[in-house]
RNA sequence: GGACGGUUAGCUCAGCGGUAGAGCGCUUCGUUUACAUCGAAGAUGUCGUAGGUUCAAAUCCUACACCGUCCACCA
């Protein structure tokens, strides 16, 4: 038997009268999980959480940000979970059609990943299953996951319509991600060319600048004489790929040489180099001087398009050397630039080298060196869309307020989008090209491709052949997840789910993923529907460790929210986190800060269960009940409707404090405060009614009755959005009207 | 380099113009009939530093320091 409870237990076994009382029971304290899962069930099985397009009530809509298949909840998610449920219960009980959806995202490269390291342990890989055998067995993976999804996730009594949980991967997506391409290509908004890109040799996919970080290194920075000049470099083997020499204008030590050509010794023998003037060079950097290499290197690739530099390709996408490295060729880069230096420096080409401390980027994922490289990748044109957010930012209510400008000015300041992915687990690029006509697989011209989802059934327009080959590339996962609030409404097949729905009333995100997803959605919803995609769109903070780091699997450092609420009930639980979301807060926990958080709420917890066995269990027998004593009748907290010389002065007090709780609650949920309007609940009951007025109302006990009844009743109504399970158990104790707490209507002080 | 946020009791954090707050922890007391998972009482703070605005500043402004996040760059 655990140690608490063994404590708990001998706590319990006084005073001895406990025994009698119904709601102190054990099993029903100790074992919350039952209590839980039976309102649980009942809510669901009642119908309580499902939307209803039907319905003449307002839609009031929630969009659930949709966690990865392949992630582990944290308490990040928790907080989401939980904020998200107390605004959709508090809509509901409000009078409001609340449609709270669910969903999951495929998380493209996380996935894959995952699943390759399996097939790695499994003695196969990728490249022996091949494409077709491959996506099989992830789709198999892909189940197996779910199955266990919803115990994991759903636990924290999110009153969420599961009937309409959307998989990022669903036909229904794929039919919108299919209508999104389809537009931006025939608005030409969309293009595919070679393009310098961030390329991760061991993923063999372009990843994003958001999806790198940066290691530090200590390498060499090497010194070598191009012509006259001397450049700085800390990758002599991209040298092959130099196609100038490039300074910075304003600096008077070059001037004389800007726009001239010299012969250069390479290790291939002399060639001939421009020396070329750009802003983008640092004079404070090594010479100030350097080799431009386009290929490798993407401030070299703008600089050669300013200048119109041919662009030569040194590494391929392996990471190995190319034929223009002569008897480098097809060598890995590190293994190539070792061996280059003696050779350098035999040459006199290499004239000094230095010890360099400096951050390179790897990936985010299998911290490889991320290589800069040429490729063929599709983008879309973002200028256009951003022109139409940034005038219409002002329509949405961001929680706080400042990030309506952090997300303005990153419009602002935009560039375009590398959609494709060279993965296999996503949406598939909805291209098809004749391999007949098109063997290079060009774009441009319509005849010889076709957009499509299926293998097209028409012939090409060229040779009047059926030679279709798809696309090889995925898109981006954030491409299928930019559409969310729309192609989880159907979009763009027209509903009355869209029409309802559609903007959603409430957002909410962590921080990190504002541009990634935030962002895009706004731009995306305006594109399409010329809507902004939601109202209210909420920031909370991040919860770090007590160093103020990230959770992260690395470090170890993260708290599983399921451990917490095994222990201190989903209820307290969900009270800590409220505590930590303050809009746009970030905070520091560790399981320790996070178990007195939830401490304090069980114990709140505890005094909420001794209110109701006095009031209930202990209510004088000659009291009688308030929806009997005709107190709703009388409202005798409104004084104009009954004099305040017909109430007792400590009845007129909690009621006026009451209100006042009342008003509160109710701004701070509009506001989604809910610190705020939580800590004035807490205050209220604990300390003003249970500590004042319950001690006051001893001496009159049964007169109180219903003044005992109408506070609790209320107070319970108010705490529910954050408390569900505690005081939908308390509230069918009490006298009541109505199937649950779920269906009552919102304390009002009129 | 650019933008933003933080700095309040031992710890974790609210408050954001009108006499310093909560939870946890700490001290003392308490077996009164809702509650010891409790109650009563108490200790603990020049609200990062320096200026300024104001009758009044933790709260507004300016500068600085330290911590952190995001963006850009790292040849």
């Amino acid at each position: 038997m655990r140690k608490d409870f063994v404590l708990s237990l001998q706590n319990t076994l006084y005073p001895p009268q406990i025994y009698s009382s119904e709601i102190l029971t054990m099993d029903k304290i100790y074992d919350q999980t039952k209590i839980e899962q039976k309102w649980y069930k009942f809510w669901e099985e009642e119908g309580f959480f499902k939307a209803d397009p039907d319905s003449s009530k307002p839609a009031y809509g929630l969009l659930i940000p949709p966690p990865n298949l392949t992630g582990s909840p944290h308490l990040g998610h928790a907080m989401q979970h939980a904020i998200l449920d107390a605004v959709a219960r508090f809509k509901r009980i409000q009078g409001f059609d609340v449609l709270l959806l669910p969903g999951v995202d495929h998380a493209g490269i996380q996935f894959e990943g995952t699943l390759n390291k399996l097939l790695e342990k499994e003695g196969t890989s990728r490249q022996k299953l091949g494409r077709e055998e491959w996506l099989k067995r992830a789709w198999q993976f892909k189940e197996e996951i779910y199955k266990t999804f919803h115990d994991t996730w759903t636990v924290f009594g999110l009153s969420a319509d599961w009937s309409r949980e959307v998989f990022t991967l669903e036909p229904k997506v794929q039919r919108a991600v299919l209508e999104e391409f389809k537009s931006f290509w025939e608005q030409n908004l969309l293009y595919k060319g070679a393009y310098i890109v961030q390329w991760c040799p061991k993923d063999q996919t372009a990843i994003e600048d958001v999806e790198m970080e940066y290691e530090e290194r200590k390498d060499k920075l090497y010194y070598l004489q191009y012509g006259p000049l001397i450049i700085a470099t800390t990758r002599p083997e991209t040298k092959f790929g130099d196609t100038a020499m490039a300074v910075n204008p304003n600096d008077k030590r070059y001037e004389q040489f800007v726009g001239k050509e010299f012969e250069i010794k390479t290790l291939n023998g002399p060639r001939k180099m421009k020396v070329i003037a750009d802003k983008a060079i640092d004079p404070k950097f090594g010479t100030g001087a350097e080799k431009v290499t386009p290929g490798h290197d993407i401030l070299d690739y703008e600089i050669s398009k300013r200048h119109n530099l041919e662009i030569i390709h040194v590494i391929d996408k392996s990471g190995r050397l190319t034929k223009v490295a002569g008897k480098y060729a097809g060598m890995k880069f590190q293994e190539a630039r070792a061996a280059m230096i003696p050779e350098l420096k035999e040459k006199g080409i290499l004239i000094k080298e230095e010890d360099y401390v400096h951050s390179v980027p790897v990936c985010e994922r299998c911290k490889t060196t991320v290589e800069p490289i040429i490729s063929e990748e599709w983008f879309v044109k973002m200028k256009p869309l951003t022109q139409k957010a940034l005038k219409r930012m002002n329509e949405i209510n961001f929680v706080p307020k400042n990030y309506k400008k952090i997300l303005s000015d990153w419009m602002k300041e935009i560039h375009d989008w590398t959609i494709s992915r060279s993965l296999w687990w996503g949406h598939r690029i909805p291209v098809w090209y004749c391999q007949k006509c098109n063997p290079n697989h060009l774009v441009g011209k319509d005849k010889d491709m076709i957009i499509s989802l299926e293998k097209p059934g028409k012939n090409c327009q060229t040779c009047g052949q059926k030679h279709w080959v798809q696309d090889e590339q995925v898109l981006d996962t954030w491409f299928s997840s930019g559409l969310w609030p729309m192609a989880t409404l159907g979009w763009p097949q027209q509903s009355k789910e869209f029409e309802k729905y559609y903007p959603w009333q409430f957002e909410l995100s962590a921080p990190e993923i504002k541009y990634l997803w935030i962002a895009r959605m706004i731009m995306l919803g305006l594109h399409f529907t010329n809507k902004i995609p939601f109202e209210n769109m909420f920031f909370h903070g991040m919860i770090r460790d007590l160093q103020g780091r990230k959770f992260s699997k690395s470090l170890g450092n993260g708290i599983d929210p399921n451990k917490l609420r095994n222990q201190w009930g989903t209820d307290s639980t969900r009270m800590a986190l409220y505590t930590y979301s303050a809009p746009g807060r970030d905070g520091r926990a560790s399981r320790q800060t996070m178990d007195e958080r939830c401490k304090n709420f069980r114990n709140f917890g505890t005094k909420l269960r001794n209110i109701a066995r006095f009031i209930i269990e202990l209510k004088p027998s000659e009291a009688s009940p308030e929806l009997d004593s005709g107190f709703i009748q009388k409202k005798p907290w409104i004084p104009d409707q009954v004099g305040d010389d017909k109430l007792h002065p400590d009845d007129k007090k909690i009621l006026d404090q009451l209100n006042k709780t009342i008003q509160e609650v109710t701004k701070n949920l509009e506001g989604f405060n809910l610190h705020l309007a939580i800590e004035k609940l807490y205050e209220f009951i604990w300390h003003q009614f249970a500590d004042k007025y319950i001690e006051s109302a001893k001496n009159r006990r049964t007169e109180a009755q219903p003044i005992l009844e109408y506070v609790f009743k209320t107070s319970l109504e108010l705490l529910h959005p954050f408390m569900p399970f505690i005081t939908e158990e308390l509230w069918q104790k009490l006298p009541h009207r109505g199937k649950s707490i779920m269906a009552t209507s919102w304390p009002s002080t009129k």
